[in-house]
Order: C-alpha cells, then sequence, then structure tokens
DNA sequence: CTATTAAACTAACAATTGTTAGTTTTAATT
DNA sequence: AATTAAAACTAACAATTGTTAGTTTAATAG
C-alpha cells in the first residue's frame, strides 16, 4: 500500500515540528499551518497525531535493526563492524535527522503495540552492539576497557549527531567517517 | 531568600517527571498527584508551570559555566582540562540526573529572557570546550583530527550520560571517571 | 486558648486540544 | 458538459489544560 504525497509531506513537516519541539507540543494546527491548510483537513490523509508519530519512528527503527543485523552476523574485523555501525548512523542522520531526532526524544509517547515493539527493537539493538564490543574485547581487537562505558559513550554519540552535524561547515560524510572512526578508535591523545 | 521545602520537593517531583516524558506532556495535575495534592494546592508554593522549569534547568545551566570558566582560565595541561570538564558532567550528572534530562530536553520550552540566557550560556560553553580543544592541538597535545567532530562527539555524549550511567552497575564515579578518560584519550583500539 | 499563618481543599474559568460531521471547492475522467 | 473522487473548508464537540478565587484545615506562636 503506498503512501500518497501528500501524506509524506505531512509526515515530513510534521517531524521537522516534532524536531523543533517534541511531539506533545506540536498541534495539529501547528502542522496544518506549516502546510498552510486548516487542521481537520490533516484527517483526510491520516488517521490520528499518533499515526504519524508511528510512522516517523518505526521505519527508522526498522532500518538501523535491520542494518544491525547484517553487521552482526557478517564475518568482518571488530573494527570494520564498528566503522559500518557508525558509518549507518552517519547515513541515516543525513538523510533524515529530523526523524532522528523525533526517534531520540519522542518515542515514549508511542503506545501499546507501537512501543513495546521500539523497545524490543532498541534493547536488540544495544545487544548487537554490545555483542560486537565484547567480541572484540576477547579477541583482542579492542582495548580491556570498561565494556559498558565503550557501549554507552560511544551509542550515544552517534544517535545525537543529528544535534551537530549540519553546525561545523565542509563535514561531507566521508569526513564524518574518517573522523569519527579515528576518535573513537584512537582517542584524542597525541 | 531561601526555597522553602515544599518548593525544593515540586521542583525535584517535576524534574522527574518532565525526564520521563518531557514538559509539555507533563500537567501540573500529574505533578500533583505525585505529590499526593490537589493541583491547584501548587500554586501556594510556585508562580506557574514555566517557573519550575526555569527553576530546575537555570540553575543547573550557571552550574556548568562556572565550573567551565574555572577550567579554561586554569592553567591545567589540555588533558587534565578536558579530565576536569569529564569530571564535571559525571559529578551532576550523578547528582541530579533529573534535572540534566530535563536541561537537555525541554530547554526550548523556555521563553523570552531566560531562553536568551540560557543559549548564552549554551553558546559560551561549547566555545570555551572549543578553545580547550583548540590550544590541546596547537600545543601537541592532541591529535591534529577535525576539530569539530572531537569537540561535539564528545560533548554529546557527556550530554547524554544520564541516559545510561544507572544502567550498568558498579560504575561508581572513579571508575565511571577512569573509563572515560581512558576511552576519549586512547580510544577503543587495542 | 487564641490568633495567625501555611498549606491544603473545592469549584470553576477561559483557552486549547485532538477529532468529527457535513459541506464546498478543486481536479481528473468519462 | 457531466460525473466522480480527492482534498480542502466551516463549525463544532468533549476533554484537558494552566490557573484563579474563595474556603477550610492544620500547624505554630503569643
Amino acid at each position: 500500500m503506498k503512501i500518497s504525497d501528500r501524506k509524506t509531506e505531512i509526515i515530513a513537516v510534521a517531524a521537522r515540528l516534532f524536531k523543533e519541539k517534541g511531539y506533545s507540543a506540536v498541534t495539529m494546527r501547528d502542522i496544518a499551518q506549516a502546510m498552510d491548510i486548516k487542521a481537520a483537513s490533516l484527517y483526510n490523509h491520516i488517521q490520528s497525531k499518533q499515526e504519524i508519530l508511528v510512522l516517523i519512528i518505526i521505519e527508522i527503527a526498522e532500518e538501523f535493526t535491520l542494518v544491525m543485523n547484517e553487521i552482526v552476523s557478517s564475518n568482518l574485523s571488530t573494527l570494520k563492524k564498528i566503522e559500518r555501525v557508525i558509518q549507518l548512523h552517519i547515513t541515516i542522520t543525513l538523510r533524515n535527522s529530523d526523524a532522528l531526532a523525533c526517534l531520540n526524544n519522542d518515542w515514549m509517547h508511542l503506545t501499546d503495540d507501537q512501543l513495546s515493539y521500539f523497545i524490543k527493537m532498541r534493547e536488540d539493538y544495544e545487544q548487537n552492539f554490545r555483542k560486537i564490543i565484547q567480541e572484540g574485547i576477547q579477541n583482542g581487537q579492542l582495548k580491556k576497557s570498561n565494556q559498558e562505558v565503550m557501549v554507552y559513550a560511544i551509542l550515544s554519540s552517534l544517535r545525537t549527531m543529528y544535534l551537530w552535524h549540519s553546525k561545523s561547515k565542509g563535514l561531507d560524510e566521508k569526513t564524518l567517517l574518517k573522523s569519527i572512526t579515528s576518535l573513537y578508535f584512537k582517542g584524542l591523545e597525541n
């Protein structure tokens, strides 16, 4: 079932507004005004405010899940796997930072099935990343430092890239990947 | 002017709720219920919902500003300065993670003077951290990698520590500091 | 005991919320 | 030109929002 152009437009506009003020602070009238129509007209295209949130978040969450599964079950080296995870975050951040911001800040406003579905995906994602780090420590490719700190310090940094990637100019996809991998792998110190 | 115990309590309860659902999604009735009183009773202690937000955010923002200024104008080595910044984030995260979450997610719901005051502090804070990194690159203590990536990758990771520090057990203040500094300074790679 | 103050209460307000019903306009197809 | 379908509109709804006014209870001080 193809999603109509107008619906896609609504989702994009909503994501942008949600990024700025958060899901709860954005009203249907806000979204409508940003599209130069009345709030009631939105309901010709979408079922509810909730549906917009779901469509924004779940699609991206599923993409993360899919690619992460591929990376984990590949036979790349640990460092290459981590580089692929970084690449994944960069790609999605550059393509759809609004939706990513929404996923990060508003996932708790999902309800029922969708909420537990999302939480499950997020837990699996973290568990997969933990597995990569763990393997790396065991096979000697990574330092024997605190595993959880490695996992979360890096993940939280990747997850909030949407907050700053556009602030510094001249940061194309390749430069970003090189700089970040260098930082995580070799650190700041000279 | 001393803040009454009851007012402090309201602020603490509100911060916890704001952390869970965000400022906009939490109602005065939610806060009241969490304190086993009625919403109207809150107004014996606070002036408005906005005031609660301001009190939560500004105090912490000022503390960050204050300590960061001390660090920048000290004559410590670059690495020691960075370690102090990490220490600062750890201290505040452990002491008041609710307020920190609120600062991170709900600062945009500040208004007028307070909003610009906050933004100014945040910009100064980033500029100060940037200065530390810059110095370090110039005096050879840090690698000559992309400065902005260093600044924001580390800052964003420190800022979201409240999301995970409690998840992994046995992470006391000292272990946390050692693990994080090791990760940022020397990286993952063995 | 009395007076005073702090802090709770009930009841209600005006504004805003997501959403629906019914209608008109616009665009596309026959 | 007539018909149909898509997408906008107006008007309104019930619920919820932050907040106020006025009142009662609980605690404290003289």
